[in-house]
DNA sequence: TTGTATGCGTTATCAA
DNA sequence: TTGATAACGCATACAA
């Protein structure tokens, strides 16, 4: 088992210094032919790389990028991950990954252990319990401290980074347009919180989409779900909160769901209470994950194109980082969403 | 814009050397009460942390673990990373994670990359075209070098390290039996081809299921899909071959499919023929991914506890790291399955 | 053309 | 009780 070999040895191996070696591993025109090709064979032979973590000690540089998502075991954040690592990795930068769990403390320790010199910078999306307490003061001093921040999704407005955000509003907007355009009356949405900011943003965008067509929101259609905790009956409680919704709303004949498992969720109770979907109940979700496509039947959503967001993210984070003589401006990027027509509208 | 602090910075201002400031903030008993007291509260005034990267050239450990997966849009493998992840960060460690996007090239090349320093070891499931070329310098290198593997789920057996696996066998042989006994008699299987271990080592638990309810195997029950590459009209591919299969057995009434997708591609299909599942068909998949649980009707599964695979991996690669000492001895862990049994089996 | 010295931030050893 | 020095691996300004 050898180690890997380092500059050190190399120049003691061929006898001469070490910075030598550096140089005429960097084909430096200082250092004659010969010494540069006996270093190179040498050091090809015994499969010498420079020692990342000494270049970043040295540059004051690492090349990795953090990212700090609620939970990777969700569709729309590995696909975000997957398009952050895809630019990233283009531009010679590698990704470390910490996940908080929803959990501020976790979030805190996180940002933490990845901020004393293990990264450049930080892609993140917020957790929700770090909404709910509204305390923001590990991400104001990250970025006192000289480390870019880029927020995507879950953001908050009042932090000096870059962001990216796909246009909640409009894309609920959208989709319950559709909905009454394809001759729905009684609209639900099923909704989170609003300190969840896209689900604020989503009710939103419903409630204008109604204004716009001169219909009256009922507050009875509005359920807004609690998902602080993940429990283990959590999806009993959904379900059954959605069947009260059903049972509020007899003529219920659409739905408006601001995720991929309240729709399949909704889809499933319609079916309990006998509605055909979507002769009956027409259903529209948010988020293009695996479940909607390949639901029965498929489901009609509003795509969030998560990879693209995490592109944009590296490509703002990257930038900021490799152009920091640049005068500080912060943009927030909107990725546009596209509504996906499926099986479960008409 | 203050960068961050350093024990140099400390030390000037506090007009001390280097090395008392750190001692004091190590607390050594070295350093007298009072000084010790003065460097701490300065230090913490402005939230001084050790340099990660400074630490990790000294102590020649990063502390870091990489992970190199074939794609993290995916149920099973972002389980396994949110399980690396929780033991890691227990443990002190973080977890850097490469895509290789089913490529040999991408993943000799993420590998070199974290090799060279960034990482103490890896967890790795292998890329589809690197089983297939059967080429395997990189993992030899790496290890060769000194630095530790843990290969999971896709796995060779002849290179020296410790392997996480499923019981692909016997947890292909529980389900293949549960259809028997369900009363099927014509059980198909959707597997992949031999080169991907996992499908090849299912197929086997299904003959080896067959052979002991002494029924004979038949050539046109079994479907090798070619998924070499993941393609635009992939799943067109799929779905037609799997209308070929039921086309070519009139009185299927039984399958079993090696992942999720062509379990819930299967009953697609065999509703489209117009099968009612389970009565006329009867399925079973492989993996615990939420499209089973979501899928009409829900599909029943074996599970992989790609979590506990994560948990597992992560464990055996920190104690090999913080155990060098010990003998080289490599174990293969095998993770037991579970059939979980829904609504698509009677 | 080659080598020496310095610094990146830290800790450990040894000297004062 | 404190401080100077070396080392981790590398790059580079400067000296020879």
């Amino acid at each position: 088992m050898k180690r890997k070999i380092t500059l050190k040895q190399i120049a003691r191996e061929l006898d001469v210094s070490i910075s030598t070696v550096s140089k005429a591993l960097r084909n430096s025109s200082e250092i004659s032919e010969d010494t540069r090709e006996k270093v190179q064979a040498f050091a090809k032979l015994y499969n010498y790389r420079p020692n990342n973590i000494a270049l970043s000690l040295k540059n004051r540089k690492t090349k990795t990028i953090g990212i700090i998502i609620p939970e990777i075991v969700h569709h729309f954040f590995s696909k975000v991950i997957s398009g952050i690592e895809l630019v990233a990795n283009k531009k010679g930068y590698n990704v470390i990954v910490g996940l908080s769990n929803e959990s501020f403390d976790k979030e805190v320790i996180n940002m933490e252990m990845l901020a004393n010199g293990s990264i450049d910078g930080f892609i993140l999306s917020i957790a929700k319990e770090t909404l709910l307490q509204q305390d923001y003061h590990h991400f104001n001093e990250t970025i006192s401290q000289g480390m870019p921040i880029v927020m995507f999704d879950r953001i908050v407005n009042d932090i000096k980074c870059d962001k990216v955000i796909v246009d909640d509003v409009k894309g609920a907007k959208k989709a319950v347009a559709k909905l009454i355009e394809n001759g729905c009356k009684q609209i639900a949405i099923i909704t989170t919180k609003d300190y969840v900011s896209v689900g604020r943003l989503r009710t939103q965008g419903y409630l204008e989409a109604l204004e716009d067509h001169k219909i009256h929101p009922k507050a009875s259609l509005i359920l807004k779900v609690d998902d602080k905790l993940v429990s283990e009956d959590y999806l009993d409680v959904l379900e059954n909160e959605i069947e009260q919704l059903f049972k509020q709303n007899k003529k219920l004949d659409g739905v408006f769901a601001v995720n991929e498992l309240y729709a399949i969720t909704a889809m499933k109770v319609a079916r309990k209470f006998g509605k055909h979907i979507p002769n009956d109940v027409q259903v529209i979700g948010f988020t293009d994950g695996v479940l909607s496509k390949h639901a029965t039947p498929s489901l009609t959503t509003v795509s969030q194109h998560g990879q693209k967001i995490g592109e944009k993210a590296a490509e703002l984070l990257i930038h900021k980082l490799e152009h920091e003589e640049e005068e500080e401006r912060f943009q927030t990027v909107i990725i546009e969403t596209d509504l996906i027509e499926r099986d479960s509208t008409k």
